[in-house]
Parts: C-alpha cells; structure tokens; sequence
DNA sequence: AGCATAATTTGAATCGATCCAAGATTTGCG
DNA sequence: CGCAAATCTTGGATCGATTCAAATTATGCT
C-alpha cells in the first residue's frame, strides 16, 4: 500500500491503451481521437495523476528553457545588491519576452557551489563575477554550456564576457573634476588582487591582476596626467569595497597635510561610504571636497548629496547577457559597453 | 561526423570499463580504485565529457534539491517590487542555509504560465499570490507537489498558506489615529472582487471576495465603530493599487464638504500614492491629514514624510514558506502571523 | 463490396544517468 | 599455498517520459 507515485505508464494501463498514447494525449492531444483522450485524462484523474514528470520528458526533450545565473555571494546577493537588483531585473525582463525561466545558483561555501552548478538543470549560465570570479568561471566552464561572464576581472579571450569600457569610464569621472578646476586628487581603489594592501603605489597599480580595477586606474592615471597632474603624487588606497576600509583609507588620505579636493572612487558602494564619512565628520560634500562614484547604482540618486558617477548601462548589460545565451551560436563574445558620466550634486569646483 | 554529446557510455567504452564503474567513478569516486578512476577521468578529458548530466541523475534520484517560486506577475517582479523583494531576500536566506536552490517561474501570459509550472524541476512551491492568484494556486496544485500560498486571498484551508492577522492590523492602524483624536476618516481599499467599483458601501464591502481586502475593512469598522464613529459615515473608496485609481479616489474624498483628517489606505503603495498626491495639492501631512499605510514596505522608510504603517513580518514568511516546503509532512498548514504598528512620521493629532 | 487513403494506435527504442545483487579480484593470514 | 574476508567491477533493471516507424482502423469513393 506504499503511495508510490502514479506513472504515466498506470495512467495508460487504468485507460486500456498504450503509453504511446497515453503521452499523446497529454502532450500533443490534437492527434488522438477526442474520445480515447478523454478516456486517458478520466483515468489520470481517478488515479490522482499529477500529469507528465517534467523528469522524464527533460530527458528526452534536450533543450530546457530556462537559464541560470550563478554567483559565489550567498543567493540573497541578486535582491539585496542594487547591482545585482538592476541586472536581475533586465534578465528577467529579456526571458519574459521569450518565455525562458531563471534559476539561481549560488553558494559560498565551495563544495556546495560545485555542486549546485553541476546539477543545475538549464541551457546556459550567466555569470555574475564578484569576487573568486575565476573560481566560479572554472566551474561553469566545465558544464560546456553557452555561458556568460558579467564584469569578469581577468584576461581571458576563451570565454564569453559582457563588460564595460573602464579605462574611458575612469577618464570621464577624471576628466570631469579637472574640468571643474580641481587639482588635487585623491584615489579610493577597488582590490588590485586576492589581497588588499591599503595604500599602494601606481607601479604596483599597474600590475593588478583584476583587469577592471587596473584599467580603471589607468584611466585615471592618463587623464590626470594629461591635465598635468603628477600621478605619482596622488595618493591611491586600495579598499575592499566596505566601509572599513573605506573609513580607514579616508582616515589615512585626510590625516595628510595637504588632503586632497577630489575624490575618484572605484565603485558606489564606496563613494557613498565616503559621503557618510565625509558628513560624519563635517566635511562639506560638495564644497569641501568633490566625489566621483563608479557604476551608476540607484542608490546615487537618493544619497544626500546625490552621487556624481560613471553609469554602467547595467540594463543593457542583462539583455545582452540573456542574448548571448539564447542565441549562443558556438563562438565566444567579448562585448564592451560604452560608460556614460552623471553629474549629480556630489561635485563641484574646489574651494578657493 | 555530428558531434553528438558526450555520455558516460562513452567515457566508459574509452576507459575499458562498465558504465556502472564510470558512474562511480563520478559519483562516489571513493570506492572505485584509484588507478581505474584516473583511468575514467582520462577518458574523459580526452572525450571532452562534461561530467554527468543532471537530467540523467534527476530521473533517478527523486529529490531535486530546488524550490519554485511562482508568481502570476512578470518574472521581473521579483527583483522590482519592494514586498517581493523583502519576502524572497529573506526566502534565500533561509535556502542558503539548507543549500537548497531556487527557480523564478511566472509569466504574464496564462498559457504560458501554465506550461511554464507544469514543467519547473522543484521539489514544490513558494506562490506569491497577487491578483490571479486563485488560478495561480489551481495550476500548481496540479502538480501535487508541496507548496504555500503567501498572503492568499481566498478562504480554503485545502492548501497551506501564510498569511497575516488582516483584521488585527486594521485594527491597529485605526485605534492609532482615534488615539490620536482623529474623527472624521475615509478608507483607501484594494479590490474587493474582480472588478474595482471606486466608490462602494460597507455593506458591499462585507462580502468582499477577497478575504484580505474584507478582513482589514472589517478591522477598520470595528474599531471605528468601538471608538463610536458611526461607520457608515466614513467612505470608502476602492482602489486598484496603482497611481490613476488612488488619486481619483482622492479627488472624490476632498471634494466632499467636510474631509477626512486621517486616511486608512490598505497597502503601502496606495499610502505613498496619497502622499504623493497631497504634496502635489498643497495638504500638509502630517499637519493638516494623517495617512496610516498597511504592509510595511522599505520605501516607507524614505518617504516624505516616512509612512506610519502596520508591518508584515516578511523576512518571517519567507522563512516559514521555505520551512514549510523543505519540511512538509503531508499536512496543510495554515499560519496567520501577527503584525505590528510602525510609528513614523505620517500621522500626527488632527488640526485644531 | 473493394480498394486507396487518411486517421489513430501501438510498442519498442531512446534519453543519461544511478543502484544493486552477483561475480571477480585482491588481500590477509595461518 | 590455500581459503576466508574484504574490496572492486559488472551488467541488468530502473527512473518517467517522448518519438517514430509500422500496424491497425476508419473513411471516402466508385
């Protein structure tokens, strides 16, 4: 008497006819005559049947329509991150119009996020790279499904990425404070590698291994450069994207004799800790000193002041990210998006 | 010469042993010896075999370690609606934690809806009931698989669902305001049935089809009534959640001779709406009208003035809708969660 | 009725793995 | 060396459906 589940098989012998039509009538029910159909769905009913396992037919079908999107942040990361948010938010919108469904995948701990990107049932990754990026990328790798890597920090023309053009992006952000006639800068950096030093020194600057934070240093660097500013007397501080380390690379900038005017920060997150460090200690935003975020999270235009920042066209981003899976036609796409510089209330010209 | 995918038979065959060996080779390398696994591993990287497909694995093992969340709404209603947002933050929270992994289903279009959870590979579902939701519930009960109904509007105790105390919470919010000295009140509903009918009667709002919208009128009148203001007094105005319907309802509630002091709008939306629309009329809130939201949503805690409201618990109900999937016994639960008044600034005692 | 044609139904093969009882090898030890 | 115990490997059964060529039944027409 052990309720075991009810097969499609049980279904076409309670109906007196073959499994053959048994599937017919559930999943191309125009081809069988509409009295044996009826039949077959009387039966399925008195047994309680739930309808055809998506299991078995999965197997069978090949293509599953729906895509995954990984990250090795725990999965609350695609509601809570405003990054995260806004991407999700065009993906989802792209699979609506085609119909395709999204699993989330994720894990912090290693094993388990093996695991779960093994065993995910789906036609293709989206790869959100954070941090441990490269692991992550191994990973999805070797399922050899269409994949695609968003803002994935390496060199590596073997996989497909979607990024954005930091070096142009970085100089914008530069180009707009020395527009607004400020010379002395002072830069808040994302993780150059695996470790986080504090203050570091261009040289080391140049050697990052995360290929955004060094092209966005970069950036920074020719701009200033080309207003003639002496990179090597700007201050860079490596923070690890936290408040922190944020604070203590403030600290660190302002206990200086000379603190600098502007402040080119790598991302939102620690642009607008700096805004909350800068009114912690009375020093006026903008009148005081000037900050430049970097991503163009929405949280920029509700921070008091609003944050001036370089836009990632983050919606695009997620169409062209689903795009290339949906469309993945066998060779590898290298996409890099055009930044866009906005000006909020974050900047101004330097004290006199 | 096609290539046709790789398969474990084919590793096995390369290796010169019995696919059974290979899938052990895979999935419990430890009791396979250790020059035959080498063996199988090599064979594979040779083929190109991008380890076992999980669509095989699935047929035969059952469980499929995933959870669906479905919602009637477009899938990107996850990641823009701020109770959406909050209830599923706090749903993968509490997967991450059992590293269980989630699948958005949903789609606008019913067929596809339909076809769409006919087909999701989960071990049950978390359903997010909003408008349509009773279809919504059909569907999924057709799959027999364990699932919960958030904020259900429906009397049916055939199914498991979590909900909050709908008339202790209206009840709060109106004591609230009478405790402040408020007299004269109107009440911003949500729908009562399928159609939204704008101005309505307490007698029609007693037979309310959707359980929720009746329960928190109910609440409304009863205290009202307890605090002796004669209820039929008080109108009542139905809205359809959205921007054109709350402002026309307000239109009609200020162009009455004597208008209400203090608004009992039934969800957040409707009560930032109001704001809104007092701002852009000149009413000062809370100074000259107080507003009492009901849900409790992030966006109340920006507003201008911050919405007082009554509080769902929704990191509380996601964690029990994912309990009540992941530990499911064969029993419907019902669960009714309390709520909370939260106190901030859009209410205050009425003019003088 | 007789026959060609169209509409249905059948049943075996297949999708890609895991599991398990039984058989084959190794190892340990007197 | 021989035998029991321990360790590996094997191959068939199974998970739950879909598919398709072949067989069967129905329909149309003279």
């Amino acid at each position: 008497m052990a309720k075991r589940p009810i097969r499609l098989a049980d279904v076409a012998v309670e109906a007196g006819v073959s499994h053959g039509t048994a599937s017919n009538a559930f999943s191309r029910p125009e081809i069988v005559r509409e009295e044996v159909r009826e039949r077959v769905f009387a039966a399925a009913q008195k047994l309680g049947y739930a309808g055809p396992d998506p299991r078995g037919r999965l197997l069978r079908a090949g293509k599953v329509n729906a895509i995954g999107v990984a990250t090795a942040e725990p999965l609350s990361y695609f509601f809570d991150d405003p990054f995260a948010r806004v991407v999700m938010s065009s993906i989802t919108q792209a699979c609506d119009a085609t119909g395709a469904g999204i699993s989330l995948v994720s894990a912090v701990n290693q094993e388990q996020l093996a695991w779960n990107i093994q065993s995910a049932v789906v036609d293709g990754f989206i790869v959100f790279c954070i941090e441990g990026g490269s692991r992550l990328v191994d990973l999805t790798r070797e399922r050899r499904l269409p994949f695609v890597a968003l803002d994935y920090g390496f060199d590596d023309d073997s996989i497909s990425t979607i990024g954005v053009d930091d070096v142009a992006g970085a100089r914008m952000a530069a180009l707009h404070l020395t527009g607004l006639g400020h010379r002395r800068f002072a830069v808040l950096s994302l993780q150059l590698a695996d470790v986080t030093a504090g203050a570091i020194s261009w040289v080391e600057a140049d050697k990052a291994v995360y290929a955004g934070t060094r092209d966005r240093l970069r950036g920074y660097a020719e701009e200033l450069a080309a207003a003639g500013i002496a990179t090597n007397d700007i201050p860079l501080y490596e923070t690890d994207n936290d408040w922190p380390s944020t604070a203590a690379g403030l600290e660190h900038l302002f206990a200086a004799p000379n603190p600098p005017t502007a402040i080119l920060a790598m991302s939102d997150k620690v642009a607008l800790h700096a805004l909350d460090w800068f009114k912690a200690r009375g020093i006026a935003v903008p009148r005081d000193v000037s900050v430049v975020g970097f991503d163009g999270v929405p949280e920029g235009l509700v921070s008091d002041p609003p944050l001036t920042t370089i836009s990632q066209p983050m919606a695009e981003m997620g169409r062209r990210a689903v795009q290339t899976i949906l469309g993945f036609d066998g060779t590898n796409r290298r996409e890099t998006l055009d930044v866009a510089l906005t000006v909020r209330g974050s900047t101004a010209p330097p004290p006199v």
